[in-house]
DNA sequence: AATTTCATGCAATGCAATTGCATTGTTTCA
DNA sequence: TGAAACAATGCAATTGCATTGCATGAAATT
């Protein structure tokens, strides 16, 4: 491991541990995505992520995005928008199965999407012989900055 | 106007109706599109619908359901899969707002969407400063059909 | 050190929504 | 009635995104 590798690997100490929690291997590419993702307060597509952290292949961070997502660090959300936005997982969720059946919120105004972790979702009754597997809530309006 | 072109009128008096109860003009097209959609009993995407009514141009169609949609005839489901569906109000829809507040149930196995018409959503808490405007609550599991 | 496995980057494909434009049909109005 | 204005249709083309193929490079394992 090269110097410039190993302060690499200090600095992003926590990114680490949670790829190696998730039993992700930490490559470069990796934690530099995760480090971003961090850092986000709303979801984000991967046209907004490859922006932010360019240069960065989008191809690369697309794959790496999958990866994230199948091993649970990551929840996919498909807020209406034709265009899939990604945002961490609650520590809770792993490989098997995700544990993100919260609420998601489109802003109208500003485009963002949020996750509305304490907003769970109700049970919904079904008619005769429909059987429950996943949902998916989007509540759009507008959020807390557009209405100030 | 032809013979044929008025006895066709007369069978699908129906259709004509219900397109001049929302001020669409009802052409040939719009009352062929109208009737296939009444048929189903399921949501339907914009290439079963251009597979079910050949021939007839796929773009025709496509404006033909943009326009029932703003005239509150249809709307529009967004189930997840990536491809619109559409389904018919109910008769309470108007130009300027949808009615469809309810469930929408995708089917795993059939892949079939389906309007939960009686399957109302639920209130939401959202967080403090977030105001509400639409919502889009879609079901996945197995249909009736396919548990049976 | 050699082999294998995994990650990355670039190019290419695929699919569905959407738009541009020319043509045809329909209404309006003098 | 006839011409102008408008609306609907059909075809072609474009866009935007997700996704895959393939070749190169890095890392781990023996």
């Amino acid at each position: 491991m090269s110097g410039h590798e190993k302060s690499r690997l200090l600095s992003s100490a926590v990114a680490d541990q949670r790829l190696l929690q998730h039993k992700v291997k930490p490559t470069a590419m990796r934690v530099l995505v995760l480090e971003y993702l961090l850092t986000q307060q709303t979801a984000i597509s991967l046209n907004d992520l490859e922006k932010g952290m360019q240069p960065a292949d989008r191809i690369t961070i697309y794959r790496t995005l999958k990866t994230f997502e199948q091993k649970g660090l990551v929840h996919l959300i498909d807020d209406g928008t034709g265009v899939h936005k990604y945002a961490l997982c609650d520590d809770a969720c792993g490989p098997a199965e995700h544990h993100d059946l919260h609420v998601h919120f489109y802003c109208n105004n500003c485009k963002e999407t949020y996750c509305l972790s304490d907003s769970k979702i109700p049970e919904i009754a079904l008619p005769d012989g429909f059987g429950f597997n996943e949902m998916n809530l989007v509540v759009k309006g507008h959020c807390d900055k557009c209405r100030s």
